[in-house]
DNA sequence: TTACGACGAAACGGTTGCGTTCCGACGACG
DNA sequence: CGTCGTCGGAACGCAACCGTTTCGTCGTAA
């Protein structure tokens, strides 16, 4: 799984920690094994039936737990979905230092293709972002992973470059990152290519590189 | 609207022509203010809510019909659907022809970007994309649709300036299209930015050219 | 003028999920 | 060894849609 829980450790909108009473209590607690297997099962439900589709039921239903083992931990199914998005948001990717603008690219997108099309990311990922355009908070949430896990890179990746002098300093950063992200983006998700040809990713990363260049 | 139906000339998934016994009947046809109302409809409440919540019942209360005048037009939702996106499909956008690939790419942008950030359009393509992944006929009807509406125009620009030896003939034309299509759709859709930075349209076509000439 | 069939409205029985509640069983902590 | 709270399971009443059927109304082509 992506990420273990400290059984206790988490705060915003993760498992509740509720204001226990007096005594926490005995071995009456929450039990982690379920805890995870709901997630697995709403990482599943997600990639199957999509986010509209889902039901706290079905996630139920394919965690082999009760209904109720659900809801003590989350109030909604946006809740769950939140506290899901998040953790994936967790795993900040390394900013690669090949020393050439051409090389990071290169080493950025063999990471991010291989991201992308990983069943569950090309699943979830169109289907949370067109729910995240009927729903802030999911599109807060969104924005936060996939910046986390795409734009950030990219932006030091960028700076890094204009350092060594390699690209035109203050150029428009903005452009750059569209230009870095959107034609893996397009041909993973959009078009769903299901192999890239050989050759691909080299090809698009000098290609890219040349379009930085000419900002 | 999009398209225009003359009263009884459509085929493949639109209002359905059944085999009409003996005498197609009196002023008991279908009435096409109604269909057209419903196609309203379906593209609001699939704007709204998306495909997957989107219920036969919510599409008749607001097109202000019976759920009969829907089943007797098409079969289901899917149907209904895929006729909506297939008259989308229709519209095939003319290549220009400024005589550089730059100024194509421009004008190719120009025209995009306006679509694609109708409300209309970056609600509803996700939302199909993301049922896309599920389901074949849908991601069939949407390829068409995106493939004839920007593939295909894309494909032209690169042709022309190939033929102009603006860029190497025989170059990677499928990573092309993607250095094309992709950082857009990046940003209009993805990025959802409500409105372009002015000035970034040009700079994106003046970086794309750069690109695809280091093919 | 007649007959056909689409029209909106309402109701049908059936399915699914909602969020809540009660249940007996279990198991670790005090 | 008793208490506490989670466990899975089942049922609750409620709501929304499903796809179909029935109804009386209406307008036009024959």
């Amino acid at each position: 799984m992506l990420v273990r829980m400290t059984t206790n450790a988490t705060n915003a909108d993760g498992p509740q920690v509720r204001p226990r009473r007096r005594a926490p209590a005995g071995a009456a607690v929450l039990r982690e094994d379920v805890t995870e297997a709901i997630r697995a099962a709403v990482f599943e439900e997600l990639a199957t039936v999509g986010y509209a589709r889902m039901s706290i039921e079905g996630i139920a239903r394919r965690a082999g737990v009760g209904k109720t083992a659900v809801y003590r931990r989350w109030r909604s199914k946006l809740h769950l979905v939140l506290d899901i998005v998040s953790v994936i948001a967790v795993q900040g990717l390394p900013a690669p230092e090949t020393g050439s603008l051409e090389g990071d690219l290169r080493m950025l997108y063999e990471v991010s293709s291989r991201a992308l099309r990983h069943p569950v990311a090309s699943q979830i990922i169109p289907d949370l972002q067109a729910e995240a355009a009927r729903n802030p908070e999911i599109a807060e949430a969104l924005q936060k992973a996939l910046k986390q896990g795409q734009e950030e890179v990219a932006l030091k990746i960028v700076a890094a470059a204009e350092g060594r002098g390699e690209v035109r300093a203050g150029l428009n950063e903005e452009l750059a990152l569209d230009l870095i992200s959107g034609p893996l983006y397009w041909r993973s998700v959009v078009i769903r290519s299901p192999k890239l040809p050989k050759g691909y990713l080299g090809a698009l990363a000098r290609a890219t590189t040349e379009a930085i260049k000419a900002l």
